[in-house]
DNA sequence: AAATAGCTAATGGTCTGACCATCGGCAAAT
DNA sequence: ATTTGCCGATGGTCAGACCATTAGCTATTT
């Protein structure tokens, strides 16, 4: 005798579209049917069937647009989503997010100058060029300097580190934001950015990974120490 | 102006009894009230409440027992439901995690040697005399190994590194068990092991932050050779 | 002809109430 | 003291309804 596995509906149905997914019957981008009629294939209560697709959701693997339908999400960011819940479970402490970001910045610094192919290191040099057209407009610049740091982590070619950056710099976005604001910082600072980000590409053509790692590092902690003197106005613990 | 970001009434369950067990108001073990009450309380239909319960569970932070409640699970376990979807495991994303782990457990030595108190030190060296103490006990050896690894991890006094650190150490889990439960290896490969966590331990105690840095890559760089020789035979890229 | 405004149907999101299967504990019977 | 049977509480499921939003079409306007 052995215990009996009691399975839900609602597990019986993640397992199957997850498998469907699996097996790229589903590809990324495709539409599910409406949820009606989902339930009347799977013969389930719309209930069961939306524990389901939330449960999918959550995992990453779909995402519901009303009005529109049920997609499956075009990255598979399975094991990246679940780190991101770690994440959220532990208490959003600014300087152990600037830490773990600069960490994370130089490592991926380091890693992508070994790795980066010409394509890479070229895409990573036009979002710079853009930086340099963009000091007038803040909106542009902010979006090529996070874009700049984005196209590094991806040169690593490791998803899960690509992943943990993105999600380090979007919870430190509005803060970096902020400090770029400041009218009194901003010419100047802006201005040493984008040195620093020339001194990391270097870097990174000269696939001297010791000097991208400290060249990132000496980057972060430049704009990292306008970060404490900006945050310290919104309180702390 | 800005886009309004919709949130949807499960999201917001979500989030509020994530932020209890984050917060430690909800401990593991703890039961929740039952889903009748929960919906008065929150004032939200059943289904939306389910839906977010559903979610939670699928993150392992809850788990449903039918005639007895809803209750609080142990934090750390979730990944294993998601790993009963076999496909979030490639080749590729194992050598992904390795090298995140790698750069994690070394850069957290680092810190740990600039930060780590006498009691954090005290700590590490009991674990560590635990694990020699249990070479023959695989399952206390193993346990004992993690115990060390998170201890220096918490004496880095960050915990969002704990936390990525410890989710990291979970994914791996299942293949260092497998590794080390190879008989050919389990013997000479766990001396090595003990040795190499005395030279860590050593460098955190002398407070030489590179040199723990080093030990604890070495350390890892010779364990994930043995991952990378245990997890050839379940296919690769 | 092109752009815009308004309408309509489809769809995901939410609520309600009901019923079922299972589990825990309690009381009666042995 | 042990077993048996019962009953209430609880999570799991279902069906139907309504709402909010969206996409796409249509008619109006420029």
């Amino acid at each position: 005798m052995r215990p009996v596995q009691r399975t839900s509906v609602s597990d019986g149905i993640i397992a199957q579209i997850a498998d469907l997914i699996e097996r790229n019957v589903l590809k990324p981008g495709d539409r599910l049917p409406p949820e009606r009629e989902l339930c009347k294939r799977f013969q389930v209560g719309r209930s069961s069937l939306r524990e389901a697709l939330r449960s999918l959701s959550m995992m990453g693997l779909l995402d519901g647009r009303v009005g529109a339908g049920t997609f499956v999400c075009d990255k598979g960011q399975y094991v990246e989503r679940a780190l991101q819940w770690g994440f959220l479970l532990d208490g959003k402490k600014l300087q152990d997010l600037s830490e773990t970001r600069m960490m994370l910045e130089s490592q991926n610094a380091y890693l992508a100058a070994e790795r980066a192919t010409p394509a890479d290191l070229e895409a990573i040099a036009d979002t710079l060029a853009g930086m340099a057209g963009g000091l007038a407009d803040e909106g542009r610049f902010l979006a090529s300097d996070l874009q700049f740091h984005l196209l590094i982590a991806r040169a690593t070619h490791n998803s899960i580190l690509y992943s943990l950056l993105e999600t380090t710099r979007n919870y430190l976005q509005e803060w970096i934001k902020e400090s770029l604001a400041e009218p009194s910082l901003a010419g100047p600072r802006a201005e040493l950015s984008l040195a620093e980000h020339h001194q990391i590409l270097e870097a990174l053509q000269r696939r001297d990974a010791e000097a991208a790692r400290q060249a990132m590092a000496a980057h972060i902690r430049s704009s990292s120490g306008d970060l404490q003197r900006t945050s310290h106005r919104s309180g702390s613990d």
